[in-house]
DNA sequence: TCTAGTCTGGAAACCGCTTTCTAGATCCCT
DNA sequence: AGGGATCTAGAAAGCGGTTTCCAGACTAGA
């Protein structure tokens, strides 16, 4: 907790008090812009706030009115452009309600994370859960002891919890009609980790593409990192697809970075695909076509959920944002496959 | 504040002291496992816990024992992966001494930046200031008001503020003595912001190449952003230099995406530097030569110096990290100029 | 058996603020 | 001028924990 300077005690609202001659109450009034305090008074408040360099506890307010100002976000991994992006939304957007946020960092641990949402929950006046890797009959389980918590990138097993979705399949669709459009006629799927509910979502796209004329899909199993995307190379070039539709661009960045190492063409020989369109897909060389979600967009919306919620207002409606497919030069037409 | 999930009242301690029949300074004791409970009633009360669901208020309890077991950081931009590295760091490390992290971000905002750092610091045990951007006056006054507080990635104006600091000289030492052993005469150096620490550290440098041997040095303005890198590209070339050292590695990206787009071959033509050695430098095509700065170590470090501050122990030195010289594609042996 | 020493657990103060309740002052209208 | 309505500011009761202090029980030694 904050002293002063000196190494003196705290400088508590009754110092205040005193100094100015008068209840601790009235000093919470002025501080607070409460009520009508006689202008006098006031000043002398004000005055002797100041010449203390008096600053209210943050805590003992807290406890006293219930509340912290304060909320939660638990992610995965911080190190994940994602999950930054969705911190930089809500902290900006709690910032100007003037809250604050704490962060929570499980490691893609699934049981850290429970015990992280727990704690988390706990110090605040809500909580933000985004991409939850815990499975759904815990994460049942908890969401009810955890309100108010908002949901991003996962469904709610149970009713009543916000959340946000990004349509995976309408992403994936996308991509997929583009590369049918130049041509492709066989896609190499670069798959993100087994337990993923995004992976999931994409395969289910992928499988269900109505069109007689779509292209044929080869899955090859890589994984959500740089580096996953940087050993698949070989893999892919294996299946003799003309295109690959990476997990997402951390995936497809290194691949791409693989491929250009091997002085191999893009999109000349094979084209490359992202998903999620973090900032250096568009300065990728060369340039990575993309679905983008628009990740601190969602962290906003998280926020204005959350808002709603604390303040007892009509809760908004679960939101599902659509990807905006952006085509960009690593992909082109089909190179012809001497069979 | 948590409230049971049935919209009760939250439990308290009192609830758990009545139902297993003792005084509420019992439960206290059976829950901090202090001093010797009788087994049979620390039996009760842990059962009475269970039993009702009980979990503590941080909030009272910090005020009661005056510490959060949190600790605040400000950032000038959570978009920037440097600083989200280190945000990273911090948060793991102090994870596994129980501590929280609060962020805040100033959105490069100097203003901000102060009202930011007084009032996230009142909510917590500690604070680490990173790259502040406020000015050195302003600084001075604040940080004794902040403590204990960390400086990240800039020098104290006064004494006592434990820093950690990076050495910008060498890293850009290091920089340009590869490109001079490839024979390069005349490099291009895009300056970052100009109130920048860190621009003006490498400005140092760069004009104190003490060896007579030293390549000539242009400056071109630019900044601190991709978009910075990438509209530089014509100024650059306009230099005639055969090598581009830039303020950062977004700047080298988004120079990188520039020249790629315009056919220019790197390094045939022109070598790039950065700064920095994020992530995404290894894998850009060609892969970005840079000075790799171990952010998230700065991270840790910050947090061991807080956690030294906190528990009362000899506070750790100061620390300066040097910059490791990543050798990659993107540079090249000099490019002969046809004067 | 009596007394000094040790343990256990409860009562109560405390952390620093908010907010209800209330007494007294002020105001207004007849 | 009198009496109710209105307003101001203080006293005190929380908020939910921790911790000091102390009384009573129990242990042990002479």
């Amino acid at each position: 907790m904050a002293r002063t300077a000196h190494g003196g005690r705290r400088i508590t609202i009754a110092h205040v008090a005193e100094a100015a001659g008068v209840s601790r109450a009235t000093v919470s009034r002025v501080m607070n812009g409460l009520a009508t305090v006689d202008p006098e008074i006031g000043r002398r408040v004000r005055e002797a706030a100041e010449q203390l360099n008096y600053s209210p506890s943050t805590v003992a307010r807290s406890l006293a009115m219930g509340r912290t100002q304060t909320v939660a976000i638990v992610v995965p991994d911080l190190g994940n452009p994602m999950f930054q992006d969705t911190l930089r939304g809500l902290s900006r957007a709690a910032a100007r309600a003037g809250y604050r946020v704490l962060v929570a960092d499980s490691a893609e641990n699934p049981d850290e994370e429970i015990i992280l949402a727990r704690e988390a929950r706990r110090r605040c006046d809500a909580l933000v859960l985004v991409s939850p890797r815990m499975d759904s009959a815990v994460l049942g389980q908890l969401l009810p002891e955890l309100a108010p918590v908002v949901l991003v990138n996962r469904e709610s097993p149970v009713d009543g919890v916000p959340s946000l979705a990004v349509d995976y399949g309408a992403g994936i669709r996308a991509i997929v009609s583009e590369l049918q459009r130049l041509g492709h006629r066989r896609l190499a799927y670069l798959a993100g980790p087994d337990g993923s509910y995004g992976n999931r979502a994409r395969l289910d796209a992928l499988h269900h593409l109505l069109d007689a004329e779509s292209p044929e899909i080869v899955e090859v199993p890589c994984g959500a990192m740089f580096e996953d995307g940087y050993r698949a190379k070989d893999a892919v070039l294996a299946t003799g697809a003309t295109a690959a539709v990476c997990f997402n661009d951390l995936v497809a960045l290194g691949l791409l970075g693989a491929l250009h190492e091997a002085g191999i063409d893009v999109p000349g020989r094979i084209s490359v695909t992202g998903f999620d369109g973090i900032q250096f897909a568009r300065f990728a060389s060369p340039a990575l076509t993309t679905a983008s979600v628009p990740q601190t967009q969602l962290g906003e919306e998280a926020w204005a959920r959350l808002w709603s919620v604390l303040s007892d207002a009509e809760p908004a409606d679960d939101l599902t944002v659509t990807p905006r497919l952006e085509i960009r030069a690593s992909v082109g037409p089909a190179h012809q496959v001497h069979a």
